[in-house]
DNA sequence: TTCTTGTCACCTAGGTGTTAATAT
DNA sequence: ATATTAACACCTAGGTGACAAGAA
């Protein structure tokens, strides 16, 4: 995903960050609805391909996600670009992902590319679901760590020697809770599978990784996206 | 699920089985298409749940299934009964399916209810995907095996101890690639969430796990289900 | 005849950005 | 004025039995 993560980091890339779980709706809401609403998966995804593991021995692959700075920031529209809006806010409850495959043999793990496909973002600091959560309007640094487990009985001995972090600097990206920079927008629905529904033409391109027989997507051509009548817009 | 399966049982449990992977295609459709038809779940789905595994030991588990006796079974539709039709096909390739999340620690095991249901039944005798084959018209009895990942060097030695089967009987079904007992057909439309479609009544009783504030089922009233013409029928 | 195959409409389940309303 | 929330249409992905056509 290299490619892709190039061209966001070009732009500036921005995640959607969303409150999930119920422990933070009102008492009534809770006992109304119940709904929590999805966190958000990263994209690109993050995706790593392994080599050079002892293919018998156990390991687990795991990410966190570290402040690029200490700011807070906030987006100019009519310069198109971010500005230091001030101190960051108090840190989030620091959180790491667990691949869920994990602990697997390394034979296993290189057999194929690693996907972090489940993990989530939250800006809900009471979050109790084990995702992540981020400060919205803040940058991070996304963080891979490989962790080998030492059958030594006195394997703490060893805890420095036995992972090691590896570190994608084009995979920085702002915590947003909706996207601030348009052009990351329009980049997120041709590149996302999902946001299929939002393009407007182009049936070539994208997807990247389009089969030969694939059928051109016209049902995405001229379609109205405002089927709710919106009083504010003639 | 064990309701759901000796309410199936006393009809007599039948199982879809169909084609799957590519291999078995003609070289021109693999070539034009490459489409496999996904082979089919079970449903009901085989669950457990599990107790006294030691928490910080791990565990592979998995099932297989054996032929009920060696007939071979035909359905007469105007007895509405299985008739034995001669002695059994030749045996299918011996198959088992490790539940994805082998192996595991005893605590993760018995912590929820351990879910079967990305097991798939085929009757391809080349399939390659690591499917469970097996020939339409005969008798299965699933079985469920836990297995004890021996920490010892000789651990080969207590191969006969380390395993436990478990064998339900109100889990047999019979293989087919149409239903043929019609209350069966009619029992997994009433209880399989994905054949909503094919309800056209009764929003109460099914599911059997819907949750207080859920909807009636109202899209499946009085729609019509035989989209295409049917000439055959007037 | 009897059984199997392939296509289909109709579901479940869940990942998108949009938008209007709300919060700060 | 800016940032966040919640409901929504529209997708992807894949699990159903019905049905017509084909195979044995």
């Amino acid at each position: 995903m290299k490619a892709l993560w190039d061209e966001f980091n070009q732009l500036g890339t921005e995640m959607i960050v969303t409150k999930a779980g119920s422990i933070e709706l009102s008492p009534l809401k809770t006992v109304l609805f119940s709904v929590p609403l999805p966190p958000r998966r990263m994209f690109p995804t993050f995706q790593v391909k392994l080599f050079g593991m002892d293919p018998m021995a156990d390991y687990m692959l795991l990410m966190d996600f570290v402040p690029v700075d200490d700011k807070r920031y906030r987006y100019a529209f009519h310069s198109s670009s971010w500005l230091v809006a001030g101190k960051a806010d108090p840190a989030t409850p620091g959180r790491v992902h667990y691949h869920p495959d994990s602990p697997a043999k390394g034979a296993q793990w290189m057999k194929q590319i690693v996907s972090f496909d489940k993990l989530k973002l939250t800006n809900n600091l009471l979050d109790d679901n084990g995702h992540i959560i981020l400060n919205s309007m803040h940058r991070y640094q996304p963080r891979f760590h490989v962790v080998y487990v030492d059958p030594r009985k006195d394997s703490e001995k060893y805890a420095e020697e036995n992972f090691k972090t590896f570190v994608f600097e084009e995979t920085r990206f702002t915590a947003v809770t909706a996207y601030q920079n348009h052009r990351i927008t329009q980049l997120k629905i041709a590149s996302n599978p999902f946001a299929k529904g939002f393009r407007d033409c182009d049936p070539e391109d994208w997807p990247r990784n389009h089969r030969p027989g694939a059928l051109p997507l016209m049902s995405a051509f001229a379609r109205s996206r405002n089927p709710v009548a919106s009083p504010t817009q003639p």
